[in-house]
DNA sequence: TTCTTTTACTAAACACTGTTCATAACTCTT
DNA sequence: AAGAGTTATGAACAGTGTTTAGTAAAAGAA
């Protein structure tokens, strides 16, 4: 009687379909390139169906939003290997460049669009685990710099907010194609990754004169 | 024969209510609720008519987008009283948060989305003459700053690049509604300008510590 | 004034988009 | 084999940006 059950795994392995599909379209092109009857002919359906196993396009949007927290922090897992907590926070920050430029599709979808976060609004809060986990991860590094005389007197949730911020802006900066027109940037050779390379290491070596 | 510049005139006029009426929509709605047929309505006009006046949909929003920049400017324009450099930087801080939270629209538009970028590609750089007076502003201030010790061995481009990433990566997650989903700020009653008051504080304070 | 040319405008169409629904085509149970 | 239940789809609706062909009005020339 595994009938139920291979029906249950069908229908899994088409909402995988689906969804991997989708996440390669979103590596292709954009977040505004993306269509449902741009999957369907993917996966070789009509586009009603794909409506068979998501509500609507949100939530295939959504769920590539959760993919996505999830590939972050397989970005962030081997940086526990850092014992110094200074050092692991420098990493970070370069691992979620890293991510962001890699998968700028990806990067633009999790936290830059709001349609997404709409969705997040009227489902559980455990959703949000994957998410949570990367923030708290920077949060107990910044913590553990301050044992090590970093930040003092700082907040650490309020001074990983800042942290988050400066990253995210680089990241969202250059994925928007602002970083490119800056004056002074717009008409040197330099490369984007040289801009978000040196501001980062603006922001690092400001980070290192909070000590003490 | 002032035909020809009555008819310049009425052309001019035209260009500016159409661009009245899409600044008008992106303050009630935002980037994708505003569409060619919805400002054709607003100006009483069919929407081919639009099309006689803007080569395509990304023109106007650029246009706007230049629009935009001017009303930052006048964000700052009061700021070149406060005579003290560290002052008159953390004021620009506000006021460009204030102008961020104030016009909502306007800001995503500006600085969030990479269509205007694309048509910024293929235009003069003459264009980019207020995004760039904005900020240069910030990097003069900067520079200033250090000429009172502060950022000591810090280059003032980059510094102002880290500095503008932080507040637009703070106001970009404002907007696009992920303020209120991090850990700790989701169950909590704090609202989000809170968050963006307290995370804007905390960078103040590091900033001030960058002394000397 | 009349005729011609230029300009300003728009209705209709094209190719898209997300989404819904009646209908058809399978699959499974009896 | 017949009926019930599930699954897939073609066609449609309402919306989007944009183009084109055609019309009506204004301007210039006679």
């Amino acid at each position: 009687m595994g009938v139920k059950e291979r029906k249950e795994r069908d229908r899994q392995e088409m909402r995988d379909q689906i969804l991997k599909s989708a996440h390669q379209l979103f590596l292709e092109k954009g977040f505004d390139q993306i269509s449902i009857r741009n999957i369907a002919e993917a996966i070789e359906y009509s586009p009603a169906t794909i409506y068979l196993y998501f509500k609507d396009k949100n939530e295939i949007v959504h769920a590539l939003h959760q993919d996505g927290f999830k590939l972050l922090n397989q970005h962030f897992q081997p940086l526990a290997k850092f014992e110094q907590p200074f050092e692991r926070l420098k990493e970070m920050g370069k691992a979620y460049i890293k991510f962001a430029t890699e998968n700028p599709g990806v990067y633009e979808l999790m936290f830059m669009r709001s349609e997404p976060m709409e969705h997040v609004s009227d489902c559980l809060d455990e959703e949000w685990r994957e998410g949570d986990r990367a923030f708290e991860f920077l949060v107990e590094t910044v913590a553990q710099c301050q044992s090590q005389g970093y930040f003092k007197g700082l907040h650490p949730h309020s001074f990983s907010m800042m942290i988050w911020s400066f990253i995210h802006g680089l990241c969202s900066l250059r994925i928007s194609q602002h970083l490119g027109h800056v004056k002074g940037a717009r008409e040197s050779k330099i490369s984007l990754d040289d801009i978000m390379t040196t501001t980062y290491a603006t922001f690092s070596q400001a980070l290192e004169k909070l000590k003490g």
